[in-house]
DNA sequence: TAATCAAGTGGGAAGAAGTGGGAAAAGTGT
DNA sequence: ACACTTTTCCCACTTCTTCCCACTTGATTA
């Protein structure tokens, strides 16, 4: 499972070293996409064909126009690239995805679960603030369970 | 069953280490948390399935696509950690939670039945002291629902 | 009361992880 | 074909982490 916040550096030659935590996981080829949200997604090889048979499946239960459909697709998939983690567990960032957040200097990369996410470290800890406030409640709601 | 109050130091390798009452029910690996209030919860691996599954109830493959379960799932994951107990049963605390709670000095070690919570020492005796005044209303309320 | 043991604390050293940069290889345009 | 840029690969440096050993304290027992 990958879980976690950890602060790296994108360098001038746009790498950026996946945890070490994450590498076994992530194996050797993984598939980075613009996400949702200020951020781009990592998926394991795996995990992405999930995403994507799912995402393109004609009889899927996504409540999508097919005009919202073909739009969506042509950005998760049309903007998707497969990157290799280099011998000492680095990748790189095509400009396309660099650029469409803004990356620069600190990043921070998390783990969700069975995805990754890159974030310029800024607008992570940002929406870490909103997200936790929103989050508190919500867990309030449900009966202050454990988290 | 995870019980008491131990008062131990986190040192200056953010290592803390677990009362040896609580080694064998921890087990190897735990799932190191923030918890509500100011305070980390430590799960063993089987407990953090429980809870993990509960809260995120609708975990399908494309749960990112909504932006509520998105953010929850950052909440949930992004902010925990699997760590291992050491050979003398310490434990390491990330720094994104140290900071998190301000960790220094005497942290207190609490057992709460199936999870382990940690406490800056003094945060946690304040606490007490509110808890305990409020503890007879508390109870009060408690049995008039419940029972 | 001294010896013994378990639990908690501290610190040094080897190794791993993250970062930066140079050289080889591959493209690109003239 | 050549000069030039970009990408890829590899090596080196630095910092942090991890592992291991040793000290301290307090409880237990001969």
């Amino acid at each position: 499972m990958l879980i976690g916040e950890y602060i790296h550096t994108i360098d001038e030659k746009n790498r950026v070293s996946m945890p070490a935590k994450f590498r076994r996981e992530l194996g050797k080829k993984i598939i980075i996409t613009p996400g949702l949200g200020k951020c781009l997604f990592i998926f394991t090889n795996k995990e992405w064909e999930k995403v994507s048979k799912r995402l393109s499946s004609s009889d899927s239960d996504l409540s999508f126009l097919k005009a919202d459909q073909r739009n969506f697709n042509r950005y998760m998939f049309g903007r998707a690239a497969e990157v290799e983690i280099d011998s000492i567990g680095r990748i790189l960032i095509p400009d396309f995805l660099k650029n469409r957040i803004g990356l620069l200097g600190s990043v921070a990369i998390i783990g969700v679960k069975d995805r990754v996410e890159v974030w310029n470290d800024k607008t992570w800890s940002e929406n870490k603030l909103v997200v936790e406030r929103q989050a508190e409640e919500l867990a309030e709601r449900l009966g202050n369970e454990k988290i």
